[in-house]
DNA sequence: TGATATCTATCAAGTACTTGATGCTTCGCA
DNA sequence: TGCGAAGCATCAAGTACTTGATAGATATCA
C-alpha cells in the first residue's frame, strides 16, 4: 500500500499522456480488482457482462472487437458466464451460425452487484476532482478515444 | 479497423470516468502495440525500460509494483531483457541478495527507438486535443492517480 | 545477542490469454 | 446460379502471466 515513492510520477514521464493514462489504468485496476473478486467477478467478466449490457444481442467476434481481446478469448469467458447462468446465447435471426448474446435475469442481478461497487469508486473520483474537473476529463477521454484510430505510426527513418 | 459502430461509446456507459479510462487506454493500447512490436518491444518491455531509466537501480520487487505485476513476472522479463543485452544487474550496496537493475548503453539506444513511435504518438494526440486540453488533460489524469490509494470498498450491504 | 518480523528472490503449478489454422455460412457479383 | 471473398466460430498449441509456497538476508527490539 505504499506508493508514497512513486518515482515514476515525477513530471519527466507524467508529462506524457500516453504514460499518464497507462498507469491511471492500472492504478484503477489495482483498486477496483480485490472487491470485484469479491463477489466472484473478474474484471473480464465485468467488461463483458457490461458491454453485453449496453449493446445487447452483439455477436462474440463484435463484442472481441471492443473488449479488446481475441474471438477465441471471448469464447472461453462467454462459456464459463454461460455455465455460472448469467448470459445466454440466442440463434441470429439472419445468419444460423451466428449466435447472439444476451445477459440473463441473473446476469443483471449479478451485475448489479459489482455496479454498486463501481459506482461507489466512481463517486470518490468525483468527489475528489470535483465536479468540474470530473466532467472535464470524461469530455476529454472521449475525445482521446476517437482520436486514436487516425493516427498512423511514423516510418522507421 | 471499423470500430464505427462503437455501441461501447454511448452516453450512458461513457459518462463514467472508470470505463472512458479503461477504454481510452485500450483504445491506446491497440494503436501503439503493433508498431511497437516491429521494432522488438512488447507492451511490458516498454514499460520496464521506460521505468529502468527514470528510476535507475530500482529492485526487481520495487519493480514489480511499478509496473503492476508481480515479482515472478519480473524475473521472467528482466530474464529475457538481460539476455537480448538491454538491461544489466548489480549487486545492491548493502544487502548481498538484492540486485539492482540497470539500462544497458543498448537497452538506451533500443529504448529510443521505441520512444521515436511513443513521442510521434503523443505530438498525434497533443494536436487532435489542442494544447490547452491536452495540458488539462494530463493534469487530471495525475490527479486521478494520486485520489485512487484513498478509495476503500463499500460494504457489502 | 538472539528471536521475530520483513523484504527479497525464486521454484512449482495453474490460469488466462495469445497466435495460427480450419470449416462453415452468408454475401456480392458475373 | 454458381464462384469467390469475407465474416464468424472453434480446435490446437504456445506464451505471458498468475497464485501459492519456500529459503535467504537484513532490520527491530527485548
Amino acid at each position: 500500500m505504499n506508493t508514497s515513492r512513486s518515482t515514476t510520477d515525477d513530471p519527466d514521464t507524467l508529462d506524457r499522456v500516453t504514460w499518464a493514462l497507462r498507469r491511471a489504468d492500472l492504478a484503477m485496476q489495482a483498486v477496483k480488482e480485490p472487491p470485484l473478486r469479491a463477489v466472484g467477478m473478474s474484471g473480464s467478466n465485468y467488461a463483458v457482462l457490461m458491454t453485453l449490457r449496453t449493446t445487447p444481442g452483439i455477436t462474440g467476434a463484435e463484442l472481441a472487437r471492443l473488449v479488446g481481446i481475441t474471438p477465441q478469448a471471448v469464447a472461453l469467458l462467454t462459456a464459463k458466464l454461460i455455465e455460472r447462468g448469467l448470459i445466454e446465447r440466442r440463434l441470429h435471426p439472419r445468419h444460423r451460425s451466428v449466435q447472439e448474446l444476451h445477459l440473463t435475469e441473473n446476469g443483471h442481478a449479478e451485475l448489479e452487484k459489482a455496479e454498486r461497487i463501481i459506482s461507489d469508486l466512481e463517486r470518490h473520483v468525483r468527489e475528489s476532482l470535483g465536479p468540474q474537473r470530473y466532467g472535464q476529463l470524461r469530455k476529454l477521454l472521449g475525445q482521446v478515444i476517437q482520436a486514436l484510430p487516425e493516427w498512423t505510426p511514423p516510418e522507421p527513418s
